[in-house]
DNA sequence: ATTACTGCAAAGCATTTGCAAATGC
DNA sequence: GCATTTGCAAATGCTTTGCAGTAAT
């Protein structure tokens, strides 16, 4: 990755950690080195993730944080808003952040479990006449396609 | 409930099981006792239930079936395509029937933990065109919205 | 000084699995 | 009869939790 890139990146990260602090403040909570390793980490996190695969990494990397800490510093941000659980249909929790980034939605390949992103703004009006129609405060939205994606039809041979 | 309203869901399960016999049969698994009992139960359902709770309900019923079994026989209905997988955001296993059952979405009460459900048939062709875009063979899709429900905004007095 | 947080390891708990007995074909 | 299923109970493995020590305020 380009250097550039990374300095982007960072100075995300640190706006996002300066929010962040700011919640933690508000509720009485703690700023904690462990939180912030788990927060730069998971910001840092280009894609979705699995909060045990996380924990296992930061457990044995330099700046350790215990799984118990991992998985409590998700809840918080997730709380906080900065990352939200997707997919549950498996046994593993998965989370993929959400601060800084655009809206989209997901496809899932049932063949590999390859998750492609998309948008589709379109959608977005129809959810929120629902809403109104049926006078729910929506917080958010999740669209979620299943089925078999382009890589896996052309080696596989047998359909879904 | 009404005696016809249970005939009607009576037959639409015996419309099912003898689908779900040509299912099996198909792939040279057999049609067994504890198989339809599991069956009837599901697709009587009239809303999302959780495994855990369905396999408790079954344990201990006149038609016993073990826990091991309910768990083998929703993964074939998975399969079959007469249930899906639901909104995996805690730790236990949702589904729902499909079966005979028009296309919905569904609104999640963060608050009360209800589910509502909503058609919205217009979503669809947006998402049958991005997979034609992206190459991606959809066997389904799913539309979530999380939120407060109307009831909830009522008496509660917090956001969210 | 207080009080919250962390790390650790043990506990939880829904789900899965191995195996002998039962059952469908 | 033979192969698949079932029930049982134990194993699995991700996640949560209790506790004593540590760190933030």
């Amino acid at each position: 990755m380009p250097y550039y890139r990374k300095k982007e990146t960072s100075q995300i990260v640190e706006k996002g950690w300066a929010e962040f602090v700011g919640f933690l403040r508000q509720r009485g909570d703690r700023i904690t080195h462990s939180r912030y390793i788990v927060f730069r980490r998971v910001l840092g996190q280009a894609e979705h993730f699995r909060a045990d695969d996380l924990a296992a990494r930061l457990i044995s990397g330099p700046d350790r944080v215990s799984r118990g800490t991992v998985y409590r510093t998700l809840g918080l941000m997730v709380e906080a808003g900065f990352v939200r659980k997707v997919r549950g249909d498996d046994r593993h929790s998965h989370y993929e952040p959400v601060y800084g980034r655009g809206r989209h939605e997901h496809m899932i390949c049932n063949r590999c479990g390859g998750i492609i992103e998309f948008e589709e703004p379109k959608i977005e009006p129809f959810i929120a006449e629902k809403c109104r129609e049926l006078g729910f405060s929506a917080s958010g939205y999740r669209v979620t396609v299943t089925g078999c994606c382009s890589n896996c039809k052309k080696d596989g041979a047998g359909l879904e």
